[in-house]
DNA sequence: ATACAATTTGATTGATCGATCAACACAATA
DNA sequence: TATTGTGTTGATCGATCAATCAAATTGTAT
């Protein structure tokens, strides 16, 4: 019973998210969270108030899974502080695959669907997302001198953000990887032409060299 | 009587668009659209078979909008192609303003929400974003020899949407134009060294083959 | 004026929604 | 043994969901 002996409390919200992220929150019923978790109508509101109340614990969830799911495995791929952020990058693109495109982030659905109907909601995103942008920063002022010395680390964090939230947005539409590889690829591109600059120690924009 | 010589189908098709760009489409109602497009049931359902027609038909009309609404204004902004690109992307900004950051892209929106249950609907949603792309390539290839000729103007116009859509998830959950205009302006920036490296004609970095 | 098609009306359907609650089970403590 | 605290059960609630349909009305062509 590897499943059963999980607490009530942990497999509702397991459950939860994982119908979450493929359906949808106002689209998963209240009533197919208790029939796959296997839990009475009764135990789920005894310890969540609200369907709203579960979704916070799930989005509660997300912000502890971070650290050990998304950054961990990552960053122990490669010492390299701007190859860790593109191996972050890579491991959203693996998962990409292998739901064949259907998906996406968990957050970024969550963000389109409802952070305008629960203000709650909207700021446990919000951090998430600041989390999310605090851990690729870290590893932008690691990154040291081989970033110009003026970059913004901050508003770049947010940019790498973007493309990956957009990037997944759109193969998630097109049923197809390469609106995302071809978004990294440009990020990509634009990290070496600031590496470049960097290495030349000379402004971003305005350096036509010889 | 500005509204009512609408015919009922343009008035059912226009609330829709409304109601699901401000709720999205599982958190409106039917009854909700019947109210507000002062429609009875009935009436609804012998233009559109399902809800899920009406959401159709409001895809169809976001195709036919995007040419005037988006694009035509943008571009009688100014004649030159770039900045062609970026007035589009200013609008978007501008939407953003006026909505206090509550609204976003409708097309991202209904993309995170449901491309994975109608397959119709996520053909359409692709199509939306295809044509967009499409656009946007037109002013890249109008740009002619001031990019690297090098440059995948294709999948350029795939990161363009993706900075776009990106940004505008981000600012919505944040609340704050800010994370769009960071995104916007790292883009901008990205573009200064593509156009640098166009001029220089001799571009390593730039390379981007997907 | 008549006939026929196109559209509108609104009461009503069964299904499902999120949520409630009194009754019950089981341990730990007194 | 009696009591208390912690969960669990499942029938049931009113509200709302998308959708239906026969009847009434309007528009149009003859």
């Amino acid at each position: 019973m590897t499943e059963s002996d999980k607490s009530t409390r942990d497999r509702l919200i397991e459950t939860a998210m994982r119908l979450f992220h493929e359906q949808g929150y106002a689209a998963t019923g209240v009533s197919t969270i208790l029939r796959e978790a296997g839990v009475k109508s009764g135990s789920l509101y005894y310890f969540f108030p609200t369907k709203e109340a579960l979704l916070l614990a799930v989005l509660d969830r997300y912000m502890e899974l971070l650290e050990p799911v998304i950054l961990q495995p990552a960053f122990e791929a490669t010492p390299d502080p701007v190859g860790r952020i593109f191996a972050v990058l890579e491991g959203y693109r693996q998962a990409l695959i292998f739901t064949q495109c259907t998906m996406g982030c968990p957050i970024g659905n969550l963000a389109l669907e409802l952070s305008d109907t629960y203000p709650e909601v909207r700021e446990k995103l919000s951090g998430l997302f600041n989390a999310w942008c605090k851990a690729i920063k870290g590893c932008l002022d690691a990154a040291g001198d081989r970033l110009p010395s003026h970059l913004n680390r901050e508003t770049l964090s947010r940019f790498i953000l973007t493309v990956m939230e957009g990037g997944m947005m759109q193969s998630r539409a097109q049923r197809s990887v390469e609106p995302y590889e071809a978004s990294i690829a440009h990020l990509r591109d634009y990290f070496d032409q600031l590496i470049a600059a960097g290495a030349a120690k000379s402004s971003v924009a305005s350096d036509v060299s010889p």
